[in-house]
DNA sequence: AAGTGGTCTAGACCACTAT
DNA sequence: TAGTGGTCTAGACCACTTC
């Protein structure tokens, strides 16, 4: 017996909101035990990750769910609630649930950003220098889990305040999903290249790993950042995952005027 | 009306775990509209920060915390989870919900921290080299918010890992509630220092920001971690705030071989 | 066997947003 | 006014821990 047979048939709902309407999808078959609302987790999160809602889009609501699903409204909200911890969804009272688009205004990345040594936030413009296919070197093929001959997109660019470059960066991506990106028109200027990855490649960016270190300026940073070679910079290296799981971008930013802080927590 | 007065008198609670037994606290008066489970995690913070519940204790249990409060299980629950989100608290199947005590296997801080170039986990042994009351300078003052001619309790130390020092520390704590740490035995090798804090002082570190930076090595600092005076280093301040939110820790940490990361978002 | 937290349901009522 | 999410309750049953 499942733990889902009880002495009410979950199939007795009568909140149908369409009389004659059909639900669209069955949760697992009465022998999984995994819970429901882990379950309803991954199929709201697999329909974000295939488009059927898209970013800035709307779920269906409560009711209408729990009736596709065949559970209860409690349980649909405990999954919902896990993803808008992830940061994956919004809820807004009284209107719906929306799929968090990334934006310029309302990253998912506030924990950990450069500032000013004085505390001040740092507000850049980017600046693409160049951007370039070509063979994935040994840190590349690490960071992003590609095998020996494997290509990237590499996007060169800086990041300046009143028209200061703070941040030289280097951008690599893999080549496959990434290849629209190249000739993006308008590319060249946007700071937040995330919505660039959803709107024109279909990722999603999920979540980052940064490492921080110290490094020295080679020529080209040197010349970019204003500084003389061999200075000493700080070096953030980001791994961003997909939706899925998967590596999709590499990115390394220095930096000789900035600190990086991390959120209160 | 207050959003308790329903249908069902809240008051009729037929679970009482003692006969005879009294609630101890009872939440808002009707009036007052904040959410019932907001006024729970609210009463429970106080009691775990008052030392109600000590740090490796266990709560009562949910049913009780609900007949003391006056509100159902499953607002107790969603207090709960609150504080558990928050590494406050940590419920376990069958046993019950703990305090959760800071410990060098389970620091509520692993987010950000020390690794090895080649991504290695960094496992340190601390080193006091000095402990001493002084006049808290102007960075020390403007970390923890205090006064003209406060004072401070400063550690220096480093942290070492097959005993060669990687880390050369400065840690500055508000003299006042902290003396007790200043002739502390055992604590000049002790690693987790957050566990020393909360045992001898009562002090619980809630959260911490983080700030990351370049720095140069002074002579002390080359001494102590066997580099050229002037060479490059990694700085990170880290300023630590108690439940109560005031902050009670200013720490700089320098190193020339580590690098610092965050986890997986 | 008793007690704890974990899952799931059902339904009442409230508060916000749209129209 | 209708529809949405937000809060709160009550109770069933399950799974784990302890005795």
């Amino acid at each position: 017996m499942s733990n889902r047979m009880r002495s009410v048939a979950p199939q007795a709902h009568l909140a149908a909101p369409s009389p004659g309407e059909t639900p669209t999808a069955r949760l697992a078959a009465p022998l999984a035990s995994r819970p429901l609302y882990l379950q309803a987790r991954d199929l709201l999160l697999r329909r974000i990750v295939d488009g059927t809602w898209k970013p800035g889009g709307y779920l269906p609501s409560e009711p209408q769910l729990a009736f596709d699903l065949g559970v209860s409204i409690g349980t649909i909200r405990k999954a919902m609630e896990d993803l808008v911890g992830q940061g994956l969804l919004e809820r807004q009272h009284g209107r719906g649930t929306q799929v968090v688009p990334h934006s310029s205004d309302r990253s998912r990345f506030r924990f950990l950003r450069f500032v000013h040594g004085d505390g001040r936030p740092f507000r850049p413009v980017a600046h693409v220098l160049a951007a370039a296919t070509a063979r994935a070197d040994a840190q590349d093929r690490a960071a992003l889990g590609l095998g020996a001959g494997a290509k990237v997109l590499v996007l060169l660019r800086t990041r300046s305040e009143d028209g200061v470059p703070l941040i030289y960066e280097r951008i690599a991506l893999p080549a496959d999903p990434f290849a629209a990106l190249k000739a993006e028109p308008g590319a060249e200027m946007l700071e937040e290249i995330y919505v660039l990855y959803q709107a024109r490649c279909g990722q999603t960016v999920a979540r980052a790993r940064d490492t921080i270190a110290t490094d020295r300026a080679s020529s080209a940073m040197a010349g970019a950042l204003c500084c003389p070679p061999g200075a000493p910079l700080l070096l953030v290296r980001r791994v961003a995952v997909a939706l899925t799981g998967d590596p999709i971008e590499y990115r390394q930013s220095w930096t000789a005027a900035l600190e990086y802080r991390s959120d209160l927590d």
